[in-house]
DNA sequence: TGTTGTTAGTTACTTTTGTAACTAACAAGG
DNA sequence: CCTTGTTAGTTACAAAAGTAACTAACAACA
């Protein structure tokens, strides 16, 4: 019998893509985001980036651009980006800080507190969902894994 | 006691962003991406579109970019991309198929060969070191309710 | 053969992201 | 005050990804 090149290459061993986790993440990762965030961004014309940072401030109250970069683990030209599209949408107000006039208190308006309520509305009703796809224990479970590997 | 906006906005029953399963597997894939493939990336100079080309290649033998593109859920142009670069690095040959002219064998000449087997080793050190970080059993759990997510 | 519809793969164009360099403001020390 | 060094945020440029339209080849059928 003539074995294939993928034979010679490897041995039974070798592990298939399936099981490396990174490739598992994005996979996930990507087909979750489809579901969820796409879906929002068509109906609300919002980016991804700009929800997290709309989240960030509903959920903390006002913030600065670095606070939000820093607690959120985006880039600041990113969040940059996002205050201004949010800003341009009148979602947000931004104030030159009195004691630091380098940086900038970033707050909701009455049209950002209402996307924002819609949006964290829409989230709960997602992870609902996922709840009942993949039952309490394992929806815990799962959160409770991606917590740990984000952190590094 | 004055409230803040943020109390308002938010009554303590709405979650957290950090119980949102998207965004933490988006933090996740986004860390493990950063430890595994940015580190790739900068040693062998590949993009990761072109590392998981190699590995379907590695893995499964000759196939075509539609047969990759299928079995890795990676649009088209991305995968003609990646193999224009792999073939450019030598990695790669195409043959025109012989049944149908549209479609083209690709294959892993020796140098693509020798660049799957270290991508392979150093995806099996970094899944091994992820299971002592998680523990075995976590580890595999966390890989099989990805697995779930990444289907539908 | 010629027409119509489909498919593999590429190319052109647009949007989004990443990176680096920049501006303005601050801070500490001389 | 006047350096020197740092920080918040922006902008400019480059790299990557998504989208749409295209070419060439096929298939089926009149």
């Amino acid at each position: 019998m003539i074995k294939n090149s993928a034979d010679d290459l490897y041995p039974d061993d070798l592990f298939e893509l399936s099981a490396f986790t990174p490739y598992l993440l994005n996979q996930a990762a990507e087909a979750q985001s489809d579901v969820f965030s796409r879906n929002y961004r068509d109906r609300y014309g919002m980016l991804r980036t700009e929800w997290r940072v709309l989240f960030h401030l509903g959920r903390h109250g006002d913030m600065s651009a670095k606070e939000i970069s820093e607690s959120a683990s985006i880039h600041k030209t990113k969040v940059s980006r996002a205050v201004r599209a949010l800003e341009e949408k009148r979602f947000l107000a931004r104030v030159t800080s009195a004691e630091d006039r380098r940086s900038e208190r970033l707050s909701l308006r009455p049209p950002g507190q209402e996307a924002f309520r819609r949006l964290s509305a829409a989230a709960q009703d997602y992870e609902a969902a996922l709840e009942r796809h993949l039952g309490k224990r394992d929806a815990r479970k799962l959160r409770e894994l991606l917590k740990r590997l984000g952190q590094p």
